[in-house]
DNA sequence: CGACCCATTTACAACGTTATATACAACGAT
DNA sequence: ATCGTTGTATATAACGTTGTAAATGGGTCG
């Protein structure tokens, strides 16, 4: 098929022609390198010339490419954020907060749902696909530190949220065991006696679950109340419906005599569940049964009552990650792997210490 | 494990360096372009050739790169995807399965966040950044039609949501107007008569505001009711604060008399909003007040009560978006803009028809 | 006045991939 | 036997960018 890109008008000389630093430099009358020297902010560069050659790039509209770029340059630009799932809230809050976090460093955040499972986690850990990214956060469900530590892909990564301590990867985390500590010494506070847990869990990966179960079991102990087995419900995930049928297990344990008169979940969402199962069931919250949760996500500062709960901050935690994430790629700080402690604070809504909810209005 | 594949033991021949093609050809034997060719699947490979290179691409743990394809086959593989926040839960849940629709075609997703601001939204539209994308889902919220006419950008691009109809661009869409009469239409055949809704917008860009809202007075008009102005509330945007807002000063402004016996909110967070202050003021819900949305996001699955709303096939709508920015891509169909309608249905929960939450326990 | 230095600019060669045009073989059909 | 024809494989030239080394040109210093 005859393309004569030559010079024929015809239906226009550059109908379909991607400028590039070429065109740029033929029109200012400089060489392509001082095309370039300009778009990179080069010092040596006239003035003269610079004007005359930033004249041009408007007047073509060129952008560079980055792809020809990457591949000169040997990176991508682009990072990678590997998390569980993206409609689950928390989640949500924290990509949009490392992408936000990731756009000051002039990286690209490409999102990635691993759904929690072990294979597709492991894919992650091992470069995804065959994509070229420069970085990795990474947020592991099912992994072990054993599964990270035999990974072969040498892609810089930070690993996010709680787990895996002392890993093979730098890691950002909230200080789970004094977090939970917290929230329970302020259900204690409340003069509450018989408190429950949610969300423990079995499974080795299981970091999280572990050390908020110890903050737990450390607030109990410090106010010298006894540590009760029946109150101590696990759940296999962190989702609403997994906090529901847990607190139906607990009411139904603790027949008629004495339900919990307080629970501590290990997420908010967890504690949604659970909140939506002791209303159902006509207990009064929070003046039957106090509810505190862990993450403060949107959602519980909307519910009917509102959610007590830790709140992490997500935003010094998303900053820290890509920081971190950028230091490493920058091929400093190649020894120890760090360990970064975000801060966090116990919010008190109303499912703690809430004003009573009318329960009709007239 | 060792893996000396090459024979220089020291610290290793390819301590830092990136296997490419020419590794693998090296390795079996063949030329560069043969190698690239089994890669791609391309038919005219023997079987022998093939199973020869394969054999050296696992033994070198080769991967292409991306940049450099990308370079030369002049795109990147990668789509961006728009929307204004990715923790409101309805765009969280559509990035999900964007992304997963995408991975069918694959296409990487880059997500972004444009908080829904005009400026922001004018720079995606022109051509993110300068990134290399190839295509552009977006969900636009305070463009206008005319806005994206102006748009000089050429990347291919498909609208998402329920906006902009007859617009510069193709697009996905719900039928928004007989979604909200159908949810009227329930809230009128529950025997409820003064139906306030909740969602009208004044901006110019609100197109689905005013497609919901003459669905809802089309239900009305069927029914023989009539139209009242002061059941209409307005809200800037669509969170759940708004819905709290706009609830209560529907109920402040029907003083006393006659506060509607039902309301339809024009999204999931504005009904959660409102839900919120219908029992903060001792409403019942449905009994006294019944509650319909629109979206059916998580949230709505697990309040108390849970929300009737109206379901609109999101897997559909992402899987029709990415088939249609596919084709675009593809450089097929380069006339008319399409307009795709995906189904939805009416799903009916406790604060519509739902079994009264008992107010106590025993 | 020559030697040197600095700022500015440039030509050229990569980066790793795929498209194009060809070479080479094996095979039928003339 | 000769000529296509088809199936395989290859060499070479791009794609658009940036790093390197070298060229240019005006100074300043001995």
């Amino acid at each position: 098929m005859g393309d004569q890109t030559g010079s024929t008008s015809a239906t226009g000389p550059e109908e379909r022609h991607r400028v590039g630093l070429k065109d740029v430099a033929r029109l200012a009358g400089v060489s392509v390198k001082t095309v370039s020297n300009v778009v990179n902010g080069y010092v040596h560069v006239t003035p003269r010339t610079r004007a005359r050659v930033e004249q041009a790039i408007k007047e073509l509209n060129y952008r560079p490419n980055l792809s020809a770029r990457n591949l000169r340059r040997g990176r991508s630009g682009i990072i990678a954020l590997a998390v569980p799932e993206l409609d689950i809230p928390y989640f949500a809050e924290l990509a949009r907060l490392v992408v936000d976090a990731a756009e000051k460093h002039g990286l690209t955040v490409l999102i990635d749902q691993t759904g929690g499972t072990r294979e597709r986690e492991q894919q992650v850990a091992e470069g995804i696909r065959d994509h070229m990214i420069d970085g990795l956060i990474f947020s592991p469900l099912a992994l072990t530190a054993d599964d990270l530590s035999a990974r072969t892909d040498d892609t810089p990564m930070v690993l996010l949220g709680e787990r895996i301590h002392h890993g093979p990867a730098d890691h950002v985390v909230v200080h789970n065991v004094a977090a939970a500590r917290e929230a329970t010494l302020h259900l204690i506070g409340l003069g509450r006696r018989r408190i429950a847990a949610i969300g423990a869990q079995d499974s080795p990966a299981a970091e999280t679950a572990r050390l908020r179960l110890t903050g737990y079991h450390q607030a109990l102990a410090q106010a010298g109340l006894p540590a009760d087995e029946r109150l101590i419900a696990s759940v296999e995930a962190y989702h609403r419906a997994d906090g529901a049928r847990a607190m139906a297990r607990l009411l139904d344990a603790s027949d008629a005599g004495d339900p919990p008169d307080a629970v501590f979940c290990f997420n908010d969402l967890l504690a949604l569940g659970a909140l939506r199962t002791l209303l159902e069931r006509g207990y009064a919250v929070p003046e039957e049964v106090a509810l505190a949760g862990f993450d403060d996500i949107e959602d519980g500062r909307y519910g009917t009552p509102t959610l007590t709960t830790i709140s992490p901050d997500k935003q010094q935690l998303s900053i820290q990650a890509v920081d971190l994430l950028v230091e490493r790629m920058s091929g400093a700080t190649l020894g120890a792997t760090q360990e970064i402690f975000v801060d966090h604070r116990l919010v008190i809504r109303e499912s703690t210490a809430g004003r009573t909810v009318p329960l009709r209005h007239r």
